[in-house]
DNA sequence: ATCCGGCACGTTGTATACATTTTTGCCATA
DNA sequence: TATGGCAAAAATGTATACAACGTGCCGGAT
């Protein structure tokens, strides 16, 4: 290799920066959606050989942030507002179902624990008047224990599978539209109405009821839906949306 | 390379070679559920070099096939009956989705002729008394055609997506127990059963009721589950389905 | 006998040379 | 001007050499 190596790492393989590095680019728009990826160009830019490049294209094509295209190539892929809405539903769905199977199948009381404890300290966050980042960041990552709990809770490992998959695409994860909800006017309530669902959502599988909880997650999902219409039309919160710039607007970029 | 190579390739990769070749030796059971994979074996055993092997890795390992382990390699996976019986349901619940979304949005006439088109041979195949396995293969191509038509009716490409990656898992196809079905009593009844609800699948579409086909797409799917017990409880028919070697028995093989 | 260091080997990670395929652009021809 | 085809360039496909990383074995010291 050249000396331009950087020789920082402490871990990471050529793979996982390749890896890194790729998602970070497209995500950040330095590649519009359309573009074709030529691996040569990512060695330029990313400054790796090719070997853990094509895995990268490899991996970031099964995450649905790029397309293969015959006979040969990768383009970076655009997503459509319906397509979002779409995913969305997806996820709402395989979520719908890990509680469905959690309610069926019966909550551990340690697991039902781990769930109300997490449902506190939302509701602590929650008492603030107003909002930071850093409370939102807090939220964020109880958002994303809370919804791991429930997939743990589900007992399946298929599920959990298919929820990783879906999840890999940018704006289906229950966290998509958290942070830049500081951005939005009224973004205290909206969560305050998720964190209300969510206790909704314990209280179905505490009492086994599967005929609530799976549709408690489906709308529970369509929350993230009001949020993207609401960044689309707020310019400023659109700015700090992760992946905006692969987002396909009618009559425009 | 060696003069082993084989030259009859009209098109094919070495990459598909190697993903074929791989997924055709895990799923005849030519490696165990657990065993390690290394590259050199799969080397000599395919004869290929480790770039396309590695290709091969990590695109089974994305179907589920194989898993990564740490801190490096690859194991073959082995599926426990509830583990299949799980993936069904994740797949039930996805082409669930995919008819209430159908049923929602509306199906084009000509999608509806092509459904009903299909249907009509399907009914055909099943007015035999009894079924060898041309006409099983037919029923099962005419199967898949109805399940792909269903998916183009849904609309949404991202449950398209969805539904390709739950189907990489082998036992999660429509069509995956249809072939066994030869060795199986009383078969011609099920396939019977299967196809009346897919008229009432279509009637459902028809008429816009979101709310009855989705529930009917699960409960068709779920034919699968009783066919799987069926088949697990056959020795004759087991020997014939593919990736039987995979499945982990309670207390056995 | 046990613990520990270090060497040898097997495996994966990475870079790169070479082969093959695909694209591109030019030029001749109609 | 449109078109066909050919050659050059660029890209990907493939093989393989070498590096890095573990892991286990063996021998020596306590």
């Amino acid at each position: 290799m050249r000396a331009t190596t950087i020789r920082l790492r402490r871990d990471a393989s050529q793979t996982d920066r390749a890896i890194l590095g790729m998602r970070d680019l497209v995500l950040r728009g330095e590649f519009k959606a359309g573009d074709r990826l030529t691996e040569l160009a990512l060695v330029e830019t990313l400054g790796l050989s090719r070997t853990p490049i094509r895995a990268a294209l490899q991996q970031l094509t099964q995450e649905g942030l790029l397309e293969a295209v015959q006979p040969t190539g990768y383009l970076v892929r655009g997503f459509s507002e319906s397509e979002i809405f779409d995913a969305i539903e997806v996820r709402g769905t395989i979520e719908g179902l890990a509680a469905r199977m959690a309610a069926e199948r019966g909550v551990s009381q340690p697991t039902l624990r781990d769930m109300r404890d997490c449902l506190a300290k939302i509701d602590e966050v929650l008492t603030r008047s107003n909002l930071g980042d850093g409370q939102l960041a807090r939220f964020g990552a109880l958002n994303e224990q809370f919804h791991h709990l429930l997939l743990h809770a589900s007992g399946s490992e298929m599920v959990k599978h298919a929820m990783s998959r879906v999840v890999t695409l940018p704006f289906a994860s229950p966290n998509a539209f958290v942070l830049v909800q500081a951005k939005i006017p009224g973004s205290l309530e909206i969560l305050k109405i998720a964190q209300a669902q969510h206790h909704d959502i314990v209280d179905a599988l505490e009492e086994r009821s599967s005929a609530r909880a799976e549709p408690l997650l489906r709308e529970h999902a369509r929350n993230a839906r009001k949020n993207l219409e609401l960044v689309l039309r707020n310019t400023d919160a659109l700015r700090h949306l992760v992946g905006a710039p692969l987002i396909r607007r009618r009559g425009g970029t």
